[in-house]
RNA sequence: GCCUGAGUGGCGGAAUUGGUUUACGCGCACGACUCAAAAUCGUGUGGAGAAAUCCAUGUGGGUUCGACUCCCACCUCAGGCACCA
């Protein structure tokens, strides 16, 4: 008897299906057409993940699956290659990004050829590679004559010794994670996507997506629309500024106009411009400015989780409370509150200013209890003492709106104000411009005027200069590039400049899919005929990319539509995510708490058809996978038995085995269309254990060896071939099944009374209602439970249950 | 603080979507084979109880003939975040 030598099995397939090109697809063939996509992986130096191997795994099999079932799939695969882990790198290690990066991602080509995941690298998308890079820039370019990228200044954290604006990640203790200096907020140009010109049809079009609930209810979140009004508060008491001394006023945004009579203070971001002005000559000025500086030292995410409230009050300086002013029977100056500069109110937010209603919101009670400022009622609902009522309801203390309830209050509240019913939207525009080295150079150069002009076509790929020094020196990398300058000073005349900055690597991951289907394409970025491909029919990747990614990819191919480049709305008809993979106990896989499993290890010690089954068989796809290598072992038996049921085969299948084969091609052929792997595998498990006891055919084995295929493709080709097949099982039909079959002759059902189950009884396929009901109440079990008991009534759900209550 | 999920045996999980809770796998126990061990194969395996039976899907209510599944309130854990007014 041969044995099952894993390893060996999966050298020989691989080497073989690569000579024979089986992996290769023509994308010009004229079969139905589906785009399977995985999210491409960042190639880090730490290689393969087991969260790439789940599910790269899920997209391999679906793949597998949809080509024995006639479609011609396309399933690529690529590297979000630039990043800023290479560039740390690189300053580390002097190494240049590209050959470490370049090292990285032969790497990966060879841990995922190893797990026997069928990808045709000839057809990959390297996003640092100028054929790929001339495209983001070609797109950047056409964004820009169309009115869909602008530059502004924003508010980053900052690192002064390395020239760049770095991600609330990366700030460790408010100081730089690479160089350890302190953040700062600083407010620094930079390029902008108009993703804020797309909120409605990016929420609207959710719609349209067969996607997971959770996540279109997080993206919708995320762009937070929500309808309110813009107020005007004039300042009263502003003799402080000498030279301005014109009415001063400051907008508000707010989602309850309703509740304007409540407001009993207003709060101003630290950032809010009009401070600068209110502060000359306020008495506490020392106090206030502090107060800004050390809110600058603050990332976003501090604010955030800032459990106190902070703020200081500009004293001797009021706000007038518009609807206070005009209404009759209010205290002479009641209509006079106070005005503080705290960082809970978010300069980037509607208009970085808000009137606080702290009966009527959580966080002004939380505020106006430690301040000790009024919080006065003006929504009936009550306030209790320790917190505030957000909801609506009938207004009081509120002049002539007494009465009203909130609805009808917003929109003439508002009116009498003189304010303004808006919409506003929690998303920004997207910022995408980095002081990086490793990343796609913005096709921009300046005038000597200081104009920006987009870099004609016939200039592209506008290449990143190679002659930098990565070492941070106060100069972002790109300043220091000889060639660079001299270059666009070459191109467009003396005195030229090019833009340092690079794009954000989320620029590059948000039309790859879009340039697979003609990887080669120097003309286009995608032919016309090619773009017979999209969009993408099915999408599998981790949830964490929810708010940025899937986001920034709807947007671009609802500008590229709106263009004239694309002729759909939505990128990704259908998307699914893969749960993270833990450890044996439970924990996130770090590399600090070193219990990192590689997938190599596991391929090394089970194969990549355990490895591959075991992964899918341990959780269900979108849940978190455990990964406990006690029980791979299971998976790898199971192989096993597989493997050695080819000794004993039989002329004729018992009708035990032939009822189970064809339940478990149908189930399992259900449960690959709806991406259930988990039960598919344990599908064919129990398949068999009734092979173990009963007898099986060559044909029918067969049969089962095309079914377990996509999921162990080379354990499946190598019974094939010893079964005497000549080509390889993954160019067969996904076997049909018997309706006739598959179907069981006799059902057990379960005997209830009163809901509880008493008894189970053996009825034959098609027994009437009457024949159950007959066997049931001649139960002497069923008998005894009824008793002396009136029987008012009795259910029957056919081949399942009898409930008889009494 | 806000948003989104998830809680079922010793463990990973299943449950035809309102119809027999614990499929499949791991582990464990016993047995067979073996000088022995490993591997393999059989049998058993939610808890309590001698048994009849009772109790079990995070907790407490509710709807229903019937609830892991639906509704309300709460607890715990995980993930995400840009305090969203």
């Amino acid at each position: 008897m041969r044995k099952y030598n894993h390893k060996k099995i999966e050298e020989k397939w691989q080497k073989k299906w690569e000579d024979d090109h089986v992996v290769k697809i023509d994308k010009d063939d004229t079969k139905k057409k589906f785009y399977m996509l995985d999210m491409f992986p960042y190639p880090s130096g730490e290689g393969l993940h087991m969260g790439h191997t789940e599910s790269y795994t899920a997209s391999d099999v679906f793949t597998r699956f949809k080509t024995m079932q006639g479609f011609n799939v396309l399933h690529p695969q690529g590297f979000d290659a630039f990043g800023l882990p290479a560039e740390n790198y690189a300053i580390k290690t002097g190494i240049d990004p590209k050959t470490s990066t370049a090292q990285n991602i032969s790497n990966f080509i060879v841990q995922m050829k190893s797990l026997g995941l069928r990808y045709d690298f000839d057809e990959k998308v390297v996003t640092y590679e100028p054929e790929y890079y001339k495209w983001t820039q070609w797109l950047f370019g056409k964004f820009f004559d169309n009115n869909l990228v602008y530059k502004k200044t924003s508010k980053i954290n900052w690192c002064e010794s390395c020239q760049t604006g770095i991600a609330n990640e990366q700030v460790i203790g408010g100081e730089c994670e690479r160089c350890g200096t302190q953040i700062v907020q600083k407010e620094i140009p930079g390029w902008f996507f108009k993703i804020t010109d797309f909120a409605d049809a990016l929420i609207n079009d959710l719609d349209t997506v067969d996607w997971p609930e959770h996540t279109k209810k997080n993206q919708r979140n995320w762009i937070g629309k929500s309808e309110g009004a813009l107020i005007k508060f004039s300042i009263s008491n502003f003799q402080f500024s000498k030279e301005k001394t014109e009415e001063k006023q400051i907008k508000v945004f707010t989602t309850r106009p309703d509740t304007l009579f409540g407001a009993t203070y207003m709060v101003l971001a630290p950032e809010h411009p009009l401070v600068q002005d209110l502060v000359i000559g306020l008495p506490n000025k020392v106090e206030v400015e502090k107060y800004i500086l050390d809110s600058r030292k603050k990332t976003e995410m501090d604010r955030i989780e800032g459990k106190e409230k902070t703020g200081v009050k500009l004293e001797g300086i009021f706000a007038i409370n518009p609807a206070i002013a005009r209404s009759e029977g209010f205290r002479a100056n009641s209509e006079e509150i106070p005005i503080f500069i705290a960082d809970y109110v978010l300069s980037g937010y509607g208009t970085g200013a808000i009137m606080a209603v702290p009966a009527h919101d959580e966080r002004d009670f939380e505020f106006a209890t430690k301040f000790g400022v009024e919080i006065k009622e003006v929504i009936s609902g009550g306030i209790i003492k320790e917190r505030a009522y957000s909801g609506d309801g009938i207004l009081v203390n509120s002049g002539q709106f007494d009465g009203m309830d909130s609805e009808e209050a917003k929109k003439k509240i508002t009116e009498f104000v003189g304010g303004e019913l808006t919409t506003n939207y929690r998303l920004r525009d997207w910022s995408m411009s980095r002081q990086r080295y490793w990343g796609c150079p913005i096709p921009i150069v300046y005038s000597p005027e200081g104009e920006a002009k987009c870099i004609p076509e016939e200039h592209l790929p506008w290449l990143l200069p190679t002659d930098v020094d990565f070492v941070p020196s106060g100069k972002s990398p790109l300043e220091k590039s000889v060639e660079f300058r001299e270059r666009t000073e070459k191109i467009f005349g003396e005195g030229w400049t090019p833009e340092f900055d690079t794009m954000d690597t989320f620029v590059d991951s948000s039309w790859y899919f879009l340039r697979y289907p003609d990887v080669h394409n120097e003309k286009e970025f995608c032919s016309e005929k090619r773009k017979e491909w999209l969009p993408v029919d099915l999408y599998i990747g981790g949830a964490e990319h929810t708010y940025m990614h899937l986001l920034f990819s709807r947007f671009f191919v609802k500008a590229m539509n709106k263009i004239g480049l694309l002729d759909f709305n939505e990128p990704f008809l259908k998307l699914r995510h893969q749960g993270m993979v833990l450890d044996g106990e439970g924990k996130k896989m770090s590399k600090s708490k070193g219990n990192v499993t590689n997938p190599d290890e596991m391929v090394e010690r089970f194969g990549a058809d355990s490895t591959r089954t075991y992964m899918l068989f341990a959780a269900p796809l979108e849940d978190e996978v455990m990964w406990n290598e006690d029980n791979i072992v299971g998976v790898y038996r199971f192989l096993e038995k597989v493997f050695y049921q080819v000794d004993k085969l039989e002329k004729e299948s018992s009708k035990e085995v032939q009822n189970s084969l064809h339940k478990t091609i149908r189930k399992v052929g259900n449960d690959i269309d709806e991406l259930k792997y988990n039960t598919a595998v344990s599908e064919m498990m129990k398949f068999m254990n009734v092979v173990k006891n009963y007898q099986i055919s060559q044909e029918d084995f067969e049969k089962f060896l095309k079914i377990l295929a996509p999921f162990a493709p080379h354990i499946a080709e190598e019974i094939w071939e010893s079964l005497g097949n000549k080509s390889s099982i993954h160019l067969e039909k996904w076997p049909e099944y018997d309706v006739k079959l598959a179907k069981d002759d006799t059902y057990v059902i379960a005997v209830q009374v009163n809901g509880k189950v008493r008894a189970e009884i053996e009825i034959g396929d098609g027994a009437s209602e009457e024949d159950v009901k007959e066997m049931v109440f001649s139960d002497l079990q069923i008998k005894k439970w009824i008793g002396e008991h009136e029987v008012k009534k009795s259910i029957y759900i056919k081949n399942k249950i009898f409930n008889i209550v009494v």
